[in-house]
DNA sequence: CCCGATTGTGAAGGCTCTGTGAACGCCGCC
DNA sequence: GGCGGCGTTCACAGAGCCTTCACAATCGGG
């Protein structure tokens, strides 16, 4: 399955509802741009009645440093309001649309895509790392992790469903010459599970008199 | 006096005409890709009755090298044409068209291009380098920034939202021989900060026991 | 159900890292 | 030669964070 596209507002318009299900597209509505994280071919904004509405949307996007094409649909009574906000949108679509033309326009956005890079992730259901601004966030939350809770994390999501000794934790994470005890290693999951929040504090389970394993297997999931 | 739209083909539709000159625009219409020289800031090209004689044309500007945004006129009833072509369009609009929407097309097009072909600034929210001048402002108000200073904060923010180390920094901004103690980064930064202001001192973060970020500093606000 | 082993929890100490002010030396310019 | 701008270094203080410890809670086996 191929990335989702992200769709605004919450709930879309039925006729975008329509075309994106016809197209088979994976996609999910916001209604902020403070939730979505993670991996997206792109965006469609609605403009509706409040343009500012939509384009602060654009704006955050942008804030945020998703580097996505966005695609708005917007009346022909809200035109001028493209002036002098290129750089918040990639493609446009005159409201109401033909559905072909909405279909074309959409393809194009999901190849553009496909030419633009994207960051270094590392993901785990909710959770999401990026290796290269040592930022972290879980269902969109930010994470505020100081370094050797974001390398213990980053070791752990690394790999699913494995379990490290704190031996193991303690060499590889900390360093090969590092000499302290293995209790740390708790002090920190613990620091972590309560980051993660009650809700995803199981993300990192403990194997009794083994150590600690993050997540599950591909194949127990 | 800026640099012309290519059209094609010649003579266009005149409708086109009309929407180009009534926007100001510098034109010139050439009925092959083989004249055009020197530089221009895009293409506009109609898809007539044949639409492999426009597609034909897109391809050799692409095989040319000239690497310009191009609009598609197209008919609906051609839409199907567009499929599995996306390289050889930036963007396409549906004739008969309304002029307000060919126009905020055409604007788009123009700024487009306008980020392609004009690499030498670097901006980030409020804040603008100039590469060619040496001058950098953030919301208007010109910077004083001396050499070193400068050359930190342009590379800082040719990658907002990545994370470098003090040793990158040395070696990067400083030069690959570089011996010096990473203290300087620190104090560097610390000019950097004062000067940007305490408004904005916040573009570059610390992040503790790695380095120096730029941009994307605060998630929520 | 009991008991030892193991892990979770809270707090405190101490260490590492960074911010900051100041001084030094180098260089070009007047 | 004096002077000012600039890059670098240093010392110090403060803050943040890692580590440790003691104690509570939990688990698992007999």
């Amino acid at each position: 399955m191929t990335e989702p596209l992200l769709v605004f507002p919450d709930p879309p318009p039925p006729e975008l509802v329509r075309t994106l299900d016809l197209g088979g597209y994976n996609w999910k509505a916001v209604s902020n741009a403070q939730e979505p994280e993670g991996r997206w071919l792109g965006a469609v904004v609605a403009v509706g009645e409040n343009p500012e509405d939509a384009f602060g949307f654009c704006r955050a996007l942008n804030r945020r440093g998703l580097d996505i094409p966005v695609l708005l649909l917007i009346s022909g009574t809200h035109l001028d309001e493209l002036e002098m906000r290129d750089d918040l949108y990639t493609d446009f679509c005159l409201t109401p649309f033909h559905q072909r033309e909405l279909e074309a326009r959409l393809g194009h956005l999901v190849w553009r895509s496909g030419t633009v890079l994207r960051p270094e992730l590392i993901e785990y259901g909710p959770l999401v790392l990026n290796v290269e601004t040592y930022q972290a966030s879980i269902t969109g939350r930010p994470l505020d992790l100081t370094y050797m809770e974001y390398e213990l994390l980053k070791f752990l999501a690394s790999s699913p469903g494995k379990v490290f000794t704190r031996e193991t934790l303690l060499s590889r994470v900390w360093g090969y010459d590092y000499f302290g005890g293995a209790r740390t290693v708790d002090v920190h999951v613990r620091r972590l599970r309560a980051k993660l929040g009650e809700e995803h504090a199981g993300l990192i389970t403990t194997v009794r008199s083994v150590g600690y394993r993050f997540g599950l297997s591909r194949w127990e999931r």
